[in-house]
DNA sequence: ATAATAGGCAACCAAATAGTTGCATGTCAA
DNA sequence: TTGACATGCAACTATTTGGTTGCCTATTAT
């Protein structure tokens, strides 16, 4: 879990992940395209993607196909954010009474 | 949002927000007991929370209070997790079909 | 009034991170 | 078979991060 929360902390992973998300099996040449950063740069941040098990790889000849994993996004929408759905207008409700109290 | 994906990173302070979720509007002193660190750190902690808009503090005399904001939580699952919700299955499909093409 | 309590500020440090460059290897096409 | 293409590996660098220590200020309780 905590690596996922890593992977996602960055914003060229986040949009690799977009870029998986909007054409799925690209090769690592193909990620690269338009960013502004080295093909080395870019394979570390599909490294720890792939750590996080955000993406898998498949070789193909002399290509790497990256295939997007949602499991683990998913997972952290259910196991993580829906905690804090639960009890949000309390917590909101609490929130909005403490910050009225200042001028007492 | 980079701002709140940063914040989260970090299992400090995940734990500060579940120390917040289990119990709202606590002060500094009540948030670092039990913790492995310097009152220090977890103000920085606290600080980068506050940045990130998951935490709101209220001044109580000599007393800081600490309450959970849920709302950018809450977008993050909306605005971030759905889009990769949607297709999911779709993704999961080509990923188990090129994984099974391996041997070909 | 004064001691204890709650918190703030700043300098410092080690380790992790995000990136680079240079070179090596494996695979495909002409 | 040889050149071009796709990727891999390693060393190096600058910046960010997570933490520390030491000291200062403000508030409360005795």
């Amino acid at each position: 879990m905590d690596e996922v929360f890593k992977a996602l902390a960055d914003a060229s992973r986040r949009s690799l992940l977009d870029g998986l998300h909007a054409r799925n099996g690209q090769t690592l040449s193909e990620l690269c395209e338009g960013l502004a950063m080295t093909r080395q740069a870019v394979t570390k941040h599909l490294v720890i993607l792939e750590e996080a098990n955000l993406v898998t790889t498949v070789r193909h000849g002399r290509e790497k196909l990256h295939y997007l994993n949602p499991v683990p996004i998913h997972q952290i929408g259910e196991r993580w954010i829906k905690k804090f759905e639960r009890g949000k207008l309390a917590a909101l409700g609490e929130l909005k009474r403490q910050l009225e109290k200042r001028d007492e």
